[in-house]
DNA sequence: GGCATCCGTCCCGGTTCCGTAAGACTTGCC
DNA sequence: GGCAAGTCTTACGGAACCGGGACGGATGCC
């Protein structure tokens, strides 16, 4: 679905960090990558392995999204399903084993929020955690302008302007300047980028790189000298403003 | 502005808990599923399994809004909204099988407040229940008129003007463009308005794309190089007005 | 019953953008 | 100064994306 807003997760401040998930599987693997994934992107997860820990942790942990495996060892997770329905309005994401249309329209009529086939990417997993979320705080309010240094990014609008002039930036590019807006003056290595900006796993390094230089070449008054989004030898990319504080890593 | 959301689940909201909806479906499922989740949110609901019983429980049952489903046994489900309309002015929110014959229907729909097609999930019915549930406690409620460069749109008259010359749109059309007026200089995704316009879960993307082509046809000065309705490319599509900014192909 | 309208889908062609590879260059270290 | 690792630059092929044209089906109007 490629889901709409496509901007992937900046690991601050949003008003989506610190949400709570709960994360109903009973594989292992599965569970870690996943968790760990949405806990990089800022929310705070708790795990449950089965239908009857799941029940019971919607109780105490109080999450703001279950995210529940349909195939569950115990209660079958549908039946887990239904009972949490019972008692709160938790919205729920359902992971089923085989996809097909079919299946999400199952999901949906059984009364899920959304639906996600195994085997999932775990970027795929955050961004509808993220779309529901936002959803089901307040749908359409657009999210507020950053301004920093002569330079004005618009989120919602997805516009961008430099002393008043639109930048002409893709999505790739307007992404991974959001990102680094929102965190001056912290530098990030190539690997970070390509997992928060990114949303990968793995990858190749270099495409940060390029993407870097691109956004340079627009941002920057001497691409070949950059003033703004500066290279830390060894390490990765910091983007300074102001005057100019030094973050160790 | 912004600031997110105070509270985490969708409960809130003060005003609307103990609203009174009642339920038209005769799929125990959906109705069973619909309104644990209405009740989980905080509202009163009841629920009617045909035509028949709906138009009783409208007047015993006395409720803030009622969700109709189109399909009935016996009696029609516009047969019943018409019946309803003709005694109360109780908001109504339409729900149409995807697939199904009707979008001329969607002429007549404009007298429902809101339309949405099955399968469904159920937060987005609540959310759709709110949302009507504010707007007809709201003062403002005559559907105020909206106003914004040269355009005028009325949306009780279904009638849109551009510099005081009325514009031949058709149903999809003014909602989409209504959607649009209402939320200036944000970028939406097919898949948003998908949701938001059709009221569907799910569906071809490619439907929005044309009727947006069909819309510039009708507002933009240069259909060829819109300067209104403009396309982010890989995101979607954004309704500019205010700053002249315009990207050229 | 015939005609016009509207809607949703499909295909096709042109364009934009992205990721990768390969080579040149720079930095840090010995 | 020489070497290795890291970084920059350029180029390119393929994928994704968007717009236009067109068609069938359904509906309402005459």
């Amino acid at each position: 679905m490629s889901v709409s807003a496509a901007t992937p997760s900046p690991i601050g401040d949003d008003d989506l960090v610190g949400r709570r998930v709960l994360l109903v599987d009973d594989d292992p693997t599965v569970a870690e990558v996943a968790s760990s994934y949405l806990r990089a992107t800022g929310f705070v997860v708790e795990e449950a392995a089965d239908g009857f820990a799941a029940l019971h942790a919607a109780d105490r942990f109080a999450p703001d999204l279950i995210v529940l495996d349909r195939m569950l060892p115990g209660i079958d997770g549908l039946e887990v399903f239904r009972r949490l329905r019972e008692r709160v309005a938790t919205p729920v994401i359902l992971l089923t084993a085989l996809g097909s249309e079919d299946d999400r329209i199952a999901g949906l009529e059984a009364g899920a929020d959304d639906y996600l086939a195994k085997p999932f990417s775990p970027r795929e997993l955050v961004l509808r955690v993220r779309s529901v979320l936002r959803r089901s705080i307040d749908e359409f309010t657009p999210e507020s302008v950053l301004e920093v240094g002569g330079f004005r990014l618009d989120p919602s609008a997805r516009i961008a302007t430099r002393d008043g002039v639109e930048l002409q930036l893709t999505v790739r590019e307007f992404d991974l300047f959001e990102f680094l807006l929102k965190h001056p003056n912290q530098v990030f290595s190539r690997d970070d980028l390509l997992r928060t900006v990114w949303g990968w796993t793995y990858g190749d390094l270099s495409t940060v790189t390029v993407h870097v230089r691109r956004l340079r070449e627009k941002i920057e008054r001497d691409p070949r000298s950059p003033a703004l989004l500066t290279t830390v030898w060894g390490v990765g990319y910091r983007f300074t403003i102001g005057g100019a504080q030094d973050a160790v890593v």
